[in-house]
DNA sequence: TCGCCTCGAGTTCC
DNA sequence: CTCGAGGCGA
């Protein structure tokens, strides 16, 4: 190391902590992300120390991104740092019926191209009510826990798994180098009763249910007060590996039982949907006299090989169900409707209700949805209405116990509740909507808290509260605003609740974003019919928002031809169709968006949208897949263009790079051949997907 | 044109 | 999480 080792000045320091943060979390980084370290463990020592011993000396200038506050290997952690998720911790979709059952075994055999004889293997097993956890061990060793949190980014709970007893330190016999074994943190329900119990003495506040029991404990600062808790701990997946010894669900689990972690006893193996059903009704049998709370069976295909073919949706795995048991049900009064005004101006009927506890929460507001839906319950207020909690999470009426009683119809508002302006539903649509736009204070603060929501540019300490008091001072009135407040620092100081520190926070979070990812930036702007993904594949597409900006213009351009060819460029990317062309139109039509969209541009500088993908000779072309695939699905093949840096797209045009045509492919083989462009067929598509690696 | 799938936009409680 | 609607294959 070239570091100098003395002390030096200040100015110094702070340069050298800088470039210490930067090594160390690239370090970091490289070990984590691809399990391939960059520097000797020695040399890695001496960076976390020289950095320690900096911090020590000048305290206060301690960074945001030091190392110290993160976890690294060999970097202890502070209580309840952040975690990021090297494999994301993802949520499963749900089935409420056999039949959804049925469908999710017909899909996935859909997608893997098997005929009607052909065998698939499926695991069962209860799904614990608990919370999620990731247990990393490397060669053998527990080194971190994490809880899920959004999935991407969790918290760190090493200190307090210490106290599971289920959760073993080290691994039994041969380990892999990396192995992170994910499962459910819970309570047993006699160790609840009597934990509330004991609360209740200590005049503490008790848990609604075990579930907030066990994440109440776990997520302690203080991990000697996990300690007192007794949590338990239940296997049933992984997520980063250096090798998975294994190659089905069921032995990989049975190996995690071999290593020492407890893994369900009614962990079983089934060949068919009957099989699956059986084995659901004999869980659901046994559920009350099972020694924890269970709200379903989680269904995933055996084979790791089709796991891995079949991949991931947005946020679950193709190859997973969690088949839930029925909501449990409340009664209760609708004692109000109220009506709130979303970003877009959507009016969103919400009722309020008398306190009911249902499936272990108490719930006082439910949305009602919109209009349609109030006649359809025929709801008023006064009523008694049936409420669940679906999926054991949002609230909803299912049924209206007082239709019968004469009382007047709700009357749905035909004028904005915030700002006065007509609402109405436009034709064919079931929404109504105000139509004040830009004047209506309810849709602009929406508007606001949506960019700097999670998802979209997600700054810190900008929450609802602080939008609507900065709102309402003139202060923040568009997104550029934001990047402008620190010109108000001294107004903003001292205003109730805000504090030197606090501002401090504020301006630091706001200025972290400076260089936004773009799509992220794209999304927040909430343009409509352009969400996350589609963000993402237009940023994607066209690298940066300017030229995003100039294909929209062009789209829509005098010029026929540059409109076409705009238009076309748009219709090219893969979920982009008339409708998002028209809303990207209308948005830069509109002169106000264009300003907003300018300023802001001024504010804050995206760095070009450039996603790493794997190197392959397709990187970059576009793809169309047309005829019928023989080893795999359609789907299957443009998930594997996408990882190959390709885009999959639907239609032939001069932007296509290249045709894959099985069998049957009619008019687009031909537009290929008008337009000379290759066409290959499936098998080497299979060898460019192999030369890939 | 139909039907399937994915995406967007709204939503609760802790 | 659910719903409606857009996109796209058949």
């Amino acid at each position: 190391m070239t570091e100098p080792q003395s002390l030096p000045t200040e100015a110094e320091a702070a340069n050298e902590l800088m470039r210490l943060a930067r090594k160390i979390n690239r370090a970091n980084k490289a070990y984590h992300l691809n399990d391939r370290p960059e520097m000797s463990d020695a040399d890695y020592d001496a960076l976390v120390r020289r950095n320690a011993e900096l911090e020590a000396a000048f305290p206060h200038l301690v960074r945001p991104d030091s190392p110290s506050n993160k976890v690294g290997h060999e970097v202890s952690a502070s209580p309840l740092g952040k975690v990021t998720h090297d494999v994301r911790m993802m949520s499963l979709d749900n089935a409420f019926s056999d039949e959804e059952l049925g469908e999710f075994v017909a899909r996935v055999r859909r997608f893997l191209s098997l005929g009607e004889g052909a065998e698939l293997a499926f695991t069962a097993e209860d799904k614990i009510d608990g919370l999620s956890l990731s247990l990393r061990y490397e060669h053998g060793r527990l080194v971190r826990a994490a809880t899920r949190g959004d999935g991407q980014v969790g918290e760190d709970v090493t200190a307090n798994v210490a106290y599971i007893p289920d959760i073993v330190q080290q691994l039994q016999g041969d380990a892999p180098a990396l192995f992170e074994v994910r499962g459910e943190v819970y309570m047993e329900r006699a160790a609840f009763a009597a934990l509330n119990e004991r609360q209740e003495q200590a005049g503490d506040k008790t848990f609604a249910n075990p579930r907030n029991a066990a994440a109440g404990s776990l997520r302690q600062k203080d991990a000697k007060v996990t300690a007192e808790r007794p949590l338990r701990f239940l296997a049933h997946g992984w997520g980063a590996a250096s090798e998975v010894p294994a190659s089905s669900q069921y032995a990989m689990m049975q190996q995690i039982a071999a290593w020492g972690l407890p893994v369900s006893p009614r962990l079983a193996t089934c060949a068919s949907v009957e099989g699956l059903v059986a084995h659901y009704n004999a869980i659901g049998a046994a559920r009350s006299t099972l020694p924890y709370e269970i709200d379903g069976v989680v269904v995933k295909v055996d084979s790791l090989a089709a796991q891995e073919r079949l991949g991931f949706v947005a946020k679950a795995p193709r190859w997973a169900i969690a088949r839930k048991f029925p909501a449990e049900r409340a009664e209760t009064t609708l004692e109000a409707i109220d009506i709130q005004v979303g970003r877009t101006g959507k009016l969103t009927p919400v009722g309020r209700l008398a306190p009911v506890l249902v499936g272990g929460v108490t719930v006082t507001n439910v949305t009602l949805h919109n209009r349609d839906e109030i006649a359809r319950l025929g709801v008023r207020v006064g009523d008694r209405v049936v409420l669940q909690r679906a999926g054991d999470v949002i609230p909803q009426v299912v049924e209206n116990l007082t239709r019968e009683v004469e009382r007047p119809a709700f009357a749905f508002p035909d004028h904005c509740p915030e700002c006065g302006s007509e609402a109405l539903a436009e034709e064919g649509e079931v929404d109504v909507r105000c139509t004040g736009g830009l004047i209506c204070p309810a849709q602009r603060t929406e508007r606001l808290k949506h960019f700097v929501s999670r998802g979209a540019l997600d700054i810190e300490g900008l929450g609802e509260k602080t939008i609507i008091e900065f709102f309402q001072q003139g202060w923040l009135e568009n997104p550029a605003d934001i990047f402008r407040l620190h010109r108000r620092r001294d107004e903003i100081v001292g205003r109730e609740g805000w504090q030197d520190k606090s501002v401090e926070n504020l301006l630091t979070a706001i200025e972290a974003k400076r260089q936004p990812d773009a799509a992220k930036l794209l999304f927040g702007l909430g343009i409509r019919h352009v969400g996350a993904v589609t963000s993402r594949d237009l940023c994607k597409h066209f690298v940066t928002l300017p030229n995003l900006r100039a294909v929209v213009e062009a789209a829509r351009g005098h010029d026929a031809d540059a409109g076409q060819d705009g238009a076309a460029q748009l219709l090219g990317i893969d979920g982009v169709g008339p409708v998002v062309v028209q809303a990207l139109g209308e948005f830069f039509r509109e002169p106000h968006n264009v300003a907003v969209w300018e300023d802001l541009l001024n504010e804050v500088n995206p760095p070009d949208y450039i996603v790493e993908t794997r190197e392959s000779e397709v990187a970059g072309k576009t793809v169309v897949f047309t005829g019928k695939l023989e080893t795999m699905s359609r789907d299957e093949a443009k998930a594997q263009a996408e990882r190959l840096g390709a885009k999959a797209s639907g239609s032939v045009s001069s932007k296509t790079d290249l045709v894959v045509a099985g069998p049957g492919a009619g008019t687009k083989l031909k537009q290929a051949a008008a337009l000379n462009i290759p066409v290959i067929d499936e098998a080497e598509w299979a060898q460019i997907v192999a030369r890939a690696g």
